[in-house]
This record gives structure tokens, sequence and C-alpha cells, in this order.
DNA sequence: AGCTGACAGATTAAGCTAATCTGTCAACCA
DNA sequence: TGGTTGACAGATTAGCTTAATCTGTCAGCT
């Protein structure tokens, strides 16, 4: 069951989490566009060279970072569909409920969001979105998929990518407090789980 | 049946229209942060003092503006909507087809969106988009409510808010064509509407 | 009601040089 | 092989100063 994962990639995996890691503590304390690739790799015990031999870019890096913080918010999510296998359209509340509540919170959303321009991180959620998007959605529907194995793939991933552009939207811009959002939403897409899982 | 508008809401709406129109034309030219408020005034034959009288800041007039080149695209939505109010679901997928495929055409937008920075137009649709959310949830919540009465009033807000949302977001990191988005997402919301109208 | 002129405070342009950063080498060590 | 070092051109930014401009708000004039 459990294949040992041979060293090369274990490596791999070790120096990205550590330049990762790095850049997250210093995401904290300044601006992204004053915080230079040589000081990640400084921070991380690593060359310089060695950083762009992992990540091939500056703008790739940053791809990364939002990607890799994310996951933190998306393993709380999983854990809260897995509680409500029973009710999909409690799951689907649940998962947005703590994702907003959980991102509203995260200082480094915070500053995320407040560190708008070219050179922040903002545009890599929003106007250059995309490759964030694509990465949610993929995770999304795979956890949908594991917890539902009746729904259609197609249908699944259609439900998984509006989630996570809603929920973008909502972190972005939010209207009600995460409790109603994720009520209201979870009623207007209910019907559709319901059609999808065969119950109608 | 038509009340006369009264000469002054008459001319205060000719003065907001003739500066917008001013702002657009320039903004079609140079990005907004090298716009200044008095070129805004003088292209539009009037002083700088009236334009500040009317609008209260700049970024007031910007929060307008953003609105206002809007509202070309609410209209195509409305039209597109009444087109169709024998069936919803072809309503949704023809709203947000026209909507995205026009404002992914229109010069304007794409200039609003390659603008990136706090100095640009952009933050007001994504960062501090609420009120453009809000101007644009209720003119559709409107259109809805119009098209189809027996729609309970919350549902239609909420079905409004929804759209809205996935349409900036579709706009600003499109993913398929504007056609596959709009019947992937027509597709989806489409129980939810068969719900509300009491078609089970 | 709208224009003019004037205002303080803040921001930006312009000019320049020195410093720094990115991205990519080749050469060197474990 | 996987990492480090040092060096590199080209581009970007830091710093600094001064002059110019912009915003937002007056009061007074037409």
């Amino acid at each position: 069951m459990e294949a040992r994962t041979p060293y090369p990639q274990a490596a791999r995996q070790l120096l990205r989490e550590t330049l990762l890691a790095a850049a997250r503590d210093e995401v904290q304390q300044r601006p992204w566009s004053e915080i230079t690739m040589a000081e990640i790799a400084t921070a991380a015990g690593v060359s310089r060279q060695t950083l762009y031999k992992e990540f091939g870019s500056r703008d790739e890096f940053a791809q990364a970072l939002v990607i890799h913080e994310g996951e933190r918010f998306l393993d709380a999510v999983d854990t809260a569909v897995r509680e409500h296998l029973d009710d999909p359209r409690a799951a689907i509340g649940a998962a947005l409920e703590t994702f907003l509540r959980t991102a509203g919170e995260d200082p480094l959303v915070r500053i995320l969001l407040s560190d708008d321009g070219t050179a922040g991180l903002l545009p890599f959620v929003t106007t250059q979105g995309m490759p964030v998007v694509e990465w949610a959605t993929s995770r999304l529907t795979a956890t949908i998929e594991q917890g539902w194995p009746q729904a259609p793939p197609p249908k699944a991933r259609l439900l998984a990518e509006t989630l996570v552009r809603l929920a973008i939207s909502h972190v972005t811009a939010p209207a009600d407090s995460p409790e109603a959002t994720a009520a209201r939403t979870g009623e207007l897409l209910a019907p559709f789980v319901d059609e999808a899982l065969g119950r109608k």
C-alpha cells in the first residue's frame, strides 16, 4: 500500500517545502514586491540558483507560493466536507463557511488582499488567477468524487469550479458574514446537487 | 404614465452623462492613473469644481464610471433575458454568454483588465468590488422579477448575485469560451431555477 | 447653479547616479 | 548528479533634490 518515496523526490519535495516556508515568513513581514529571490534563498539556507533551478522564475515561484498557502485552506475544506458525507447540502455550506472564515481571519490572506498592485500577489488570484482556479478545482473535484462516487465526474467538476470561483469572489469582496454566505450558496446549489446525486 | 422629468434632475443627469462620457474617451487612450480630474472637466466643457460637486472624489467618480460603463452590458443582458422569457434556463445561458462575449470584446474592458495596480480601475471590480456587485445584483434582480413575477424575491436576488459574481470571475479569469461557460453555468443553475419557479 | 482664483498638503515628474535584482552563464566541489 | 560559487548583461529600482502638478476645499463673483 505504501511505496516509500525514493530519495530524489523526497529531497526535491523538502527543498520546495523549505523555500516556500521561508517565503511565507517573509511575506508576513513586508510586501511581496520588496522581497528578493536572494533573501528567500538565504532564509532557506540555499543558493539563489537552486531556487531558480526549482522554480523557473519569480512569477512562477509566486504562483507556487499562493497555491502552497492555499493548500492549508483546502485541507480544512476537505475535513469539513468529510464530516458531512451524509448530507451534501450541509457539506457545501460547511465547506464554504470553513473556507471563508479561516481565510478571512488568516493574516497572510489579509496581507495578500490589501497588497494591491501589479507587484503584489493578488493578481495571481484575480487577473492571472486561472492556474489557482484550475488547481483548486481539481483538488475539490477529487474530494467530491471521493465522497460521493455516484456523482457524474463532469458535474462534480462543474460544482467544484463554481464553488472555487464563488469562494474567491466572496473572499475578495465579502457581502455577508461567512455563515450567511455559505447558507445562501448552499441553498442555491442544493437542487443541482440533489439532481446530480440522483435524489430527485 | 410619463411624468416629464423636471428640469433640475434632467440637467443633473445631463451633466453626469457628459462627464462620464468624457472620462470614457480618455480612458480608452491612456491609463486611468494618468488622467486628471481637470482634464475630464475640461473635456466635458465644465469646471473642475462642478465635477467635484457632482461626484465627491476621484474614487467615487471612478466607481461611477465603472458602473456607468457596466450599464451597457447590463442593457445587453436585459435584452437577452427578455428574449427567453419562456425558457429560464436558456435565459441564463443567453445572459451570461451575451455578457461574456460583449465584455470580452470591449476595448474598454480589455484596458481595465490589463491596467493592474492600485492606481487603475480594476480594484473597483475586484478588491473594492462590492458597490459594483451590489449595483449589478439589484439591476439583474429587477430584470428577473419582471420576467418571472412568480419567483420569490429572495431567490431571485440570490440567483442574480451569484450570476454577477460568476460573470465577473469569468471575465477576469476566463477558462472556456463564453458559450461553453454559459452552457455549463446554465446547467448548474437550472435545477435551482426550476425549483424557484415551482416547476419541480 | 456654475465659474474663477486661490490655497495647503500630498503626490508625482524629472533628472541623475549608484545600487540592486533578475535570469542565465560556466566552473567548481560533494 | 545536485548543489554552490562567482560573474555577467540588461533591466529595474533606490535615493535624492527640485519643480511641477493634482487633489480637495475654500470664498467670492456672475
